[in-house]
DNA sequence: CGGTCTCTTGACACAATTCAAATCGTGTGG
DNA sequence: CCACACGATTTGAATTGTGTCAAGAGACCG
């Protein structure tokens, strides 16, 4: 077999999840398991080959680059997320490996066929991407009004739930899965305002900067507040 | 019957157009027409009871309020697009009606269940959700790192393109379904620099204003570049 | 050790906000 | 029909948060 389904680590919340074990190994049969290290790219905008995907294990970022160079990074995607344009004729974004990454890939044509063969992957499906939208949104709604400070504030307060186990509980302690740069991108702020910011965080007692990614919450009912939602 | 599907302005372009006659006519026994003025609210973010709906004509926004009281714009929905969070058990923003609009309703729950029925239909609303996806990251993608002008032009842009018949023709004039301070929410300005950069545009030739809500385009060219993409 | 990266810090400039006031448009009631 | 009030828009002046530019500090690697 192909694909270690049975040893998959997302097997019980991706969206092959609720297929029966024979569709789904019908399915495994189409796929191939990947590895990318840091930086790599799975597909860029524009691609007509975009291939499908779920991430087993590390971090993407899905970013767009303007015509002047710059890139915005417009969504994460965390284990169990799929990634794949399905009704679009071409890619219309970069999807780059945040850290080493394991995924399981799909031919666009054999993903679309599999959708239309089982209802219930098709509803998964809807079901994760009406998630991505609401994460989208969730975005927008941060970088639209917000002052620097509360961006940030809400972006660790973030990166703390998603650090735990627990949806509903923040990590004490974790670690940034983004570089500066990468913070500064995807809040539409610059390098320098990132590191002020954060500076700034830890003078107030929100934050314990320890190292250049680690972050250790001092006041998490601080931080909440700052970031105004 | 409750549902003139016949005489749909939509028929052909909403989700439930993939469906066959019987099973429209099926789903259109639990839905019902409903008209909402300008202003009026379909759902607010946090109802339980919150349906699902596609705008037969008209445009409505989806917007969050935050703490504060100050209102951001996170999309908006023209006709035959689809509206209704599925999976979530409240809805996470208010949607509210721009312009007088006609909208199908349906109960969650009806919804749900021919979801599960038809497949056809979880595909169509897919195809929906990932577009609506797309939309999103465009606007994220615009308000991260753009200035107030190429904001704003690019905006324009996208009416001209909505307002026309074909997608890939820009309307000569058209009306703004928004008021100064709604575009200011959506592209997370004030509605004084709204009101400065439309004078600026109308200075340097590209547009010209024609009383309030009116907008004529006249270098169409020159609007694309300011816009940046 | 030198080279390259990422991050931090400082000084300054500027775009956009804030505050304030004038103008326009529209509907209402006398 | 006019006078008036009210909301939406425009315009002006002053302020400020962030970006820009520039330089330096650490960390990592060959």
């Amino acid at each position: 077999m192909n694909l270690a389904c049975a040893t998959c680590p997302v097997k019980e919340s991706a969206a092959c999840a609720v297929l029966t074990s024979e569709e789904r190994d019908a399915l495994a049969a189409a796929g191939r398991t990947r590895t990318l290290k840091r930086g790599e790219m799975l597909f860029a905008a524009g691609d007509e080959e975009a291939a499908c995907a779920t991430l087993l294990t590390g971090a993407l970022k899905v970013s767009a680059v303007d015509v002047e160079g710059h890139e915005q990074i417009l969504a994460l995607v965390h284990p169990a997320g799929f990634i794949g344009e399905l009704f679009a004729p071409f890619a219309h974004h970069d999807v780059v490996a945040l850290t080493e990454s394991r995924l399981c890939t799909f031919a666009r044509a054999d993903i679309e066929r599999a959708v239309e063969e089982y209802p219930a992957l098709a509803r998964a499906l809807l079901r994760r991407s009406q998630a991505d939208l609401l994460a989208s949104r969730n975005l927008l709604e941060l970088t639209g009004h917000a002052s620097a400070e509360a961006r940030l504030a809400a972006l660790l307060h973030d990166f703390a739930a998603a650090a735990s186990d627990s949806s509903c509980h923040l990590a004490q302690r974790f670690e940034l899965p983004l570089t500066r740069g990468e913070i500064a991108n995807m809040l539409g702020l610059t390098i320098e305002t990132v590191s002020r910011k954060l500076g700034e965080l830890e003078d107030m007692g929100a934050i314990q900067r320890e190292g250049k990614r680690g972050i250790a919450l001092r006041d998490p009912v601080l931080l909440h507040e700052i970031s105004g939602r």
